[in-house]
RNA sequence: CGGGGAGUGGCGCAGUCUGGUAGCGCACCCGGCUGGGGGCCGGGCGGUCGCAGGUUCAAAUCCUGUCUCCCCGACCA
């Protein structure tokens, strides 16, 4: 398991080798830059559907806008190009010749969405105008992880403009609890706690972020989605304006909001252990597993059947007929690869009329009776997922500890969260906090919620070591 | 930009100090035995040792130059 080896980075060995044995993905030709594997590209296609679905119930619609923006565009917005200047990628030539304006790769879209919102809206009939864009984008980070910091990266990318900050804010606040927390939940069983960023670590340019902070297996936090209101500050510095219901020209509220292949790396690092990753049914490309222990006709009958039975039940499945490579080679790959349920069908099982199903959760090994064992397969999906989000939550709570003073709270940042009373910290507290390698990850109500703003008072910090 | 380290078959490495014409593990291919947790035996394919120059009868090894990559700090979905 993740040994913390230096105060500063702590990064475990076993995540890249979960990445590299469960063949999700390999580094890229350039530098930071991430080949996704079909295993992986899997995952984050199921991931991608499950968040796209969501996106849509939220009321966005998809487009597409282009890859390269004018680096004028990024000038527009100060705080924005501030924030973004040093990881930009430009494109200085192309058609053998020096562009007049050189064009940036997207680090995101902020201004290019300005630029056509302001096109778009004319009326507040417009209004709201919720798009979402499924991109790949570009940030030249210093030092890159697979999954969790590429380089180059997958991911959507919601904009939406709204006639009153009131209904922006709700709309940011929408996207992060029916999306955001809904599919971390719900669907990669990673539990999340929800709040407000500080202004240290809220997003260039924005006047509110929310975030979802994923608890990874050695108590590090992760940052897996956030959610921004943009006040009016890009509403400005794009025109984006309406006319009202009484004929005057107000400027709209935005917002913007965004989650990536990183939430691949969180599921690895949440659920991973030792043995390899360890999938969510809900976003595992092969559900069941069914390895045929033996080159048998009568358990290649078997297995054909019950391959019949769970494909009928809509389940994803794999069969893995490959007699000729070891038994324990076969099972070993099928554990690295995360596959959350096993079948196994060999003589020995026929000979007691059953087949042996293994969770890859860590229940324990059961026989069914071969007429149960579709059905049995499927119930232990279910299983499965749930076990995975509840092992996930009890550690958090295990590794969350209230403290009084900052002193505390960085010392219990080595092993989890520490909620201390933000009035306790502060920013001068945050600041001496970052010093050791200690952020504020979000700011909370007491009782968990998600505050108005980060002005108000009697607000919980919650600190930790991130990722 | 500061501080470390490394470039040798697909991958991971040894060999370098003390020059003698390249080796190991894994993977891959072939044959066989196996078969309820990375199994065993035998055979095989595959490398101008990052690049350039120099010293030498002889260079992966010594000298000079050069390129690249990785790790740590500062930035970050």
């Amino acid at each position: 398991m993740a040994v913390l080896t230096s105060q500063h980075d702590d990064f475990p060995r076993w995540y890249q080798d979960v990445v590299a044995k469960a063949e999700l993905a390999d580094n890229g030709p350039v530098r930071g830059t991430m080949v996704i594997r079909p295993w992986g590209y899997a995952i984050w296609e199921l991931l991608q559907a499950e968040l796209d679905a969501h996106i849509k119930r939220a009321g966005a619609e998809n487009v597409y806008l282009p890859l390269l923006i004018p680096e004028g565009y990024l000038r527009r917005e100060a705080e924005h190009i501030e924030g973004f200047s040093p990881e930009l990628a430009v494109v200085t030539h192309a058609g053998g010749k020096q562009l007049e304006e050189p064009a940036v790769i997207r680090p995101t879209s902020e201004t290019l969405f300005g630029e056509y919102l302001a096109r778009w809206i004319q009326s507040y009939r417009d209004l709201p105008l919720c798009l979402n864009q499924w991109a790949n984008a570009i940030r030249w980070e210093l030092r890159t992880r697979l999954f969790l910091r590429t380089s180059e990266f997958l991911w959507q990318e919601g904009h939406t403009a709204h006639a009153a900050q009131g209904d922006a804010a709700a709309y940011a606040r929408r996207i992060h609890a029916d999306v955001y927390r809904a599919v971390l939940e719900g669907v990669l069983a990673i539990p999340v706690l929800t709040g407000l960023k500080t202004e240290a670590e809220r997003f260039a340019g924005a006047t509110t972020t929310l975030t979802c902070e994923g608890m990874m297996r050695d108590g590090k936090a992760l940052q897996l989605a956030t959610s921004h209101e943009l006040g009016q500050n890009f509403a400005r510095a794009f025109d984006i304006t309406y006319t009202s219901e009484s004929g005057a020209v107000e400027h709209c509220w935005t917002t913007s909001w965004g989650s990536s292949t990183r939430m691949v790396g969180g599921l690895i690092m949440c659920h991973g252990d030792d043995a390899g990753l360890r999938l969510a049914p809900a976003v595992a490309p092969a559900q069941v597993v069914i390895v045929a222990v033996k080159d048998d006709p009568e358990v290649l009958a078997t297995v054909e059947r019950l391959e019949r039975e769970l494909d009928e039940l809509g389940i994803r499945l794999r069969v893995d007929r490959r007699t000729d490579l070891g038994l324990g080679r076969r099972l070993t790959d099928w554990e690295l690869k995360g596959v959350p349920v096993r079948l196994e069908v060999g003589p020995r099982d026929l000979a007691a009329g059953t087949a042996s199903l293994v969770r890859r959760d860590g229940a324990p090994r059961i026989a069914v009776a071969l007429d149960d064992a579709a059905a049995g397969a499927r119930d232990a999906l279910g299983q499965a997922q749930a076990a995975l989000l509840s092992q996930a939550r009890s550690e958090l709570e295990r590794r969350t500890v209230d403290v009084e003073t900052l002193e505390e709270a960085i010392e219990a940042s080595g092993e989890g969260f520490a909620r201390i009373d933000w009035a306790a910290c502060g920013v001068e507290g945050e600041r001496r906090a970052n010093a050791v390698g200690v952020t504020v990850r979000c700011l909370m109500r007491a009782d968990g919620s998600i505050p108005d703003t980060a002005e108000e008072d009697d607000l919980v910090a919650v600190l930790a070591r991130a990722y």
